[in-house]
RNA sequence: UGUCCUAUAGUAUAAUGGUAGUACAACUGAUUUUGGUUCAGUUUGUCUAGGUUCGAAUCCUGGUAGGACAACCA
């Protein structure tokens, strides 16, 4: 698989580890979601990097619901995750939650206290942003920052005990500013200035209910469940770079398992945006039906859009991952998910766009059973047959009227075959009373059939057909970019103002082969000549709808704009 | 006007002191009963200025540029 792909910055300080028998030369990795939102692709990168190096070392990855702040986290987005993990092809070894941890945590930060290095505020949120100072200027202490560790133990226990109002007490840390040298990295980072450790927050939480009106914060929890659970490998993205003196201090001053934490650059992704607010604002507003909008960048959305886990995991795999910012052009994952279906979709017909062609050679009441392959890029997928009569729809686009010199498809004069069938003649059209084509008639050469050519005839052009008479109806959701600009993110003024008109298209009653009735939700097929669509969740034995994964590459597009 | 992180084609990513390579994108051409696939080929790159060295994308120094950090979010 890997055969001599070089190692990415990660797995050369995991085998560096190995090499030196630290921990043993066990790896143990986490994957932390909070589970306040739905997973999208960027979280993808995270749990392929955690659980594939651990899968190649030897190791194994807890999945950690990162759920210290009861007021935004909810079971529901608990079991979407759970969900996406599985569907992307990870099995975490133990499912576990910060908040198992709620009581080893409290008693952690009673050490602290006992050691003098915690203490409880009573200030407002000012006035403690205030006490920090700034990066060129050290804190000044807020009037309680020397109580004494019995008035500390005091109250902290009174916090816990719900004897106060939200907001009205925090438990800091007691980190001293002046024992960092001057010009060092530790004295002039800001969360280090006696960061929170606690805060009151009488919410009912999903798991712990209200057996608890405390909460740790995250840099007083996540470190500490990392130690806990034994993770050797604490892989997080490059916002918590500054964290990691505290996640330091804090493993430090309690003495526990050293768990390390290592950064890497999050993903970025052109003609999309990746932020939760973002995200959130697209689906509270209604420019999406919701978190799993084919649209959306989410794994649910992905996957209704037709992606799948392969073609994610495989990107996941060919991005790398850097300590430098990035922007992945979305055409690598279009791509991908090409590359794969290419080889496993069957191929089918099916006319978006339909135009009525009549055979006039061909008897009125013929039926004649054609063979299809299923798939050519795979010989096992065998062959279907399809059904040919005098009356056929293609698709509008396939034909004109005045057709330039490099148009290879039907006009008046000029010769195409049906795929699967005869090669055609165009000889004349109808036109209603706007000018729009009602009917376009040709004659076939009887000779030219599929299988049995012996025309001689040499055609450069094949366009494919539904026949009037057996084909079905369904609705096509024909998917786009959500955003007609690359960076929507960082452009000016609001993202919302560079949503793309044209990112969904509903084709109420596109005509579809009959051999499509049969095809369920999730399934994968190519609509010849037009792109990979899946069968959408919306889909009913009356109305079956499908969703446009990606296009076929198409050189045509580009020569037609010229 | 502090500290930290980063800097290789358009976008990503290799080269770990010794020929700057790969993928996507773009462009040519061949093949093709999908203007798909496949195949062959082309264009485009080491932020900058010094230094060390026989030799620097790589090591050192200074600059420049981009990003992060001062939530009772994670």
């Amino acid at each position: 698989m890997s055969e001599e792909r070089s190692l990415n910055f990660l797995e050369q300080i995991i085998e560096e580890d190995i090499a030196n028998g630290v921990n043993d030369g066990r790896v143990l990795t986490r994957f932390p979601p909070e589970p306040n939102g739905y997973l999208h692709i960027g979280h993808a990168k995270s749990i392929c990097l955690n659980f594939g190096l651990a899968k190649k070392y030897g190791g194994q990855t807890n999945l950690r619901f990162d759920d210290t702040n009861p007021v935004t986290e909810d079971t529901e987005y608990v079991e979407s995750i759970k969900a996406d993990i599985q569907w992307l092809g990870f099995q975490w070894a133990q499912e576990l939650y910060a908040s198992d941890y709620f009581e080893q945590i409290y008693n952690f930060a009673v050490q602290l206290i006992k050691k003098g290095l915690a203490y409880v505020d009573d200030s407002t949120p000012e006035e403690i942003a205030a006490s920090k100072g700034t990066p060129t200027q050290i804190g000044t202490p807020t009037p309680y920052r020397s109580r004494s560790i019995e008035e500390n133990l005091d109250l902290f226990e009174r916090m816990k005990n719900g004897e106060f109002k939200d907001g009205e007490k925090v438990l800091r840390a007691k980190i001293e500013t002046e024992q960092f040298e001057e010009g060092s990295p530790e004295r002039s980072n800001m969360h280090m200035r006696d960061p929170l450790m606690y805060r009151i927050k009488h919410a009912h939480h999903h798991r712990t209910g209200d057996k608890w009106c405390i909460y740790p914060m995250y840099d007083f929890a996540h470190g500490q469940s990392d130690s806990i659970e034994g993770i050797t490998h604490s892989i997080c993205t490059l916002e918590f770079i500054p964290h990691r003196a505290l996640y330091n201090w804090f493993i430090a001053q309690l003495g526990i398992f050293p768990s390390r934490q290592y950064e890497f650059a999050r993903l970025n992704l052109t003609y999309t945006v990746m932020s939760k607010r973002k995200l959130l604002q697209l689906v509270n507003e209604k420019h999406v039906s919701g978190w799993d909008d084919p649209r959306m960048p989410t794994i649910s959305g992905l996957r209704r859009r037709g992606f799948t886990p392969a073609s994610i995991r495989e990107f996941c795999e060919r991005i790398g991952v850097q300590k430098r910012e990035n922007v992945i052009d979305v055409s690598l994952l279009e791509f991908l998910v090409r590359d794969e279906l290419n080889k496993t979709a069957n191929r089918v017909m099916a006319v978006l766009d339909p135009v009525k062609l009549v055979i006039t050679d061909y008897p009125d009441d013929k039926v004649e059973e054609m063979t299809a392959d299923n798939n050519p890029e795979d010989p096992a997928s065998g062959t279907r047959t399809i059904l040919f009569s005098k009356t056929l729809y293609i698709e509008r686009e396939d034909f004109m009227e005045e057709p330039p010199k490099k148009f290879f498809r039907l006009g008046p004069g000029l010769v195409v075959r049906l795929k699967n069938a005869y090669i055609i003649k165009g000889e004349s059209f109808d036109k209603d009373e706007n000018g729009n084509i009602t009917t376009i008639y040709a004659t076939h050469y009887p000779e030219s059939k599929s299988g049995g050519d012996t025309s001689g005839l040499n055609v450069k052009g094949t366009i494919h057909w539904v026949s009037a008479a057996h084909a079905k109806t369904a609705e096509v959701r024909l998917y786009d970019r959500l955003f007609n600009t690359p960076d929507p993110g960082n452009e000016e003024g609001d993202f919302k103002s560079y949503i793309n008109p044209d990112s969904l298209t509903v084709i109420p009653n596109a005509l579809i082969e009959p051999s499509l009735v049969d095809a369920k939700p999730g399934d994968k097929l190519q609509f010849l000549r037009k792109g990979y669509f899946t069968v959408d969740p919306d889909s009913t034995a009356e109305k079956m709808v499908f969703n446009r994964t990606v296009t076929l590459k198409d050189t045509w597009a580009k020569e037609a704009k010229k």
